[in-house]
DNA sequence: GCCGCATCCTGACCGC
DNA sequence: TGCGGTCAGGATGCGG
């Protein structure tokens, strides 16, 4: 489930293997995995200048004013490998280089992530103009995200995973972050001080630069770097997926709430439930 | 315009 | 063993 410390992982990688070398062919293998770009995708001979990251999207500057643009959805791996190793099951686009080196592969089991070409507007891919930047970004404007946030009539956590808002976190995170604030998900945004947004804001950073020295969360082998390999934050979660395990501050055994039809995992002590 | 919910998808896992 | 049901969850689009 890449957040915003697995994007960056990936991008690290792809810094590191990808840029600077020209795209031999591109080969789309699953219609889903372009969107709408059957039969426009075409990005060979284009170089590959840089790779960027905004919350969870991921782009690769092409020479020109355009960029691959990359979402990795739930279960979408961009895989550096050699060209001659075995198609991958779920293999949805291939690009391979001029130089004859290592292919960038997408990789997709669940189809929820794509791959697009598209434009960029001021450095940043048209499509994803309306997100917020992330927490770690300098355009990040925190006395904006405050005012935005008090403004809302809604749920913290809710908040917390609205893209427009804040970039970058999602279920993992947002837990993490709320259980470190000693905040309960359903607290009404209103009644938040700008006190406590700040401490929230801090424990968001906090618990997304930890799992990034730890080369992320994963759960099993669906999350990896550009080599395949897995990161190590899921040893240090505290709320998320620890149903019924004591609370590291308190000892009480974590809940699980139903929330959004998927999870929410917090210590009933610590995140005490607003009225 | 804002908010919340259903939807997309596949594989792992569980109980019968 | 095999089958059906449930769960995981980011972004989008639609209804209220």
């Amino acid at each position: 489930m890449p957040e915003l410390p697995e994007v960056e992982v990936v991008r690290r990688g792809l810094a590191e293997w990808v840029t600077g070398r020209t795209i031999a062919a591109s080969e789309v293998l699953h219609p889903r995995a372009v969107r709408r770009q059957l039969g426009v995708f075409d990005v060979a001979h284009r170089v590959i200048v840089s790779a960027e990251r905004r919350g969870k999207y991921l782009w690769l500057p092409l020479d020109g004013d355009e960029a691959i643009l990359a979402h990795l959805g739930m279960s979408g791996q961009l895989l550096v490998v050699s060209p001659e190793s075995a198609l991958e099951k779920h293999l949805r686009v291939r690009l391979s280089f001029a130089d004859g080196g290592n292919d960038l592969r997408f990789v997709d089991q669940r189809t929820f992530g794509h791959v697009m070409l598209t434009a960029l507007v001021d450095g940043v891919p048209e499509p994803i103009a309306h997100i917020a930047p992330d927490p770690f970004e300098a355009a990040f404007d925190e006395e904006l995200f405050t005012r935005r946030l008090r403004a809302k009539r809604t749920e913290i956590k809710r908040a917390l995973l609205d893209q427009s808002l804040i970039s970058g976190v999602g279920n993992i995170y947002a837990d993490e972050a709320l259980w470190l604030a000693r905040l309960h998900w359903a607290r009404p945004t209103e009644t938040l001080t700008k006190a406590k947004i700040a401490e929230l804001l801090a424990a968001v950073r906090q618990v997304m630069s930890a799992a990034l020295v730890q080369g992320g969360t994963s759960f099993d082998s669906l999350y990896v770097n550009v080599n395949g390999e897995s990161g190590y934050f899921d040893r240090s979660l505290e709320a998320y997926g620890r149903r019924d395990l004591p609370c590291s501050r308190c000892g009480t055994p974590i809940r699980r709430d139903a929330f959004m039809n998927r999870s929410s995992f917090s210590c009933p002590r610590c995140q005490r439930k607003p009225r």
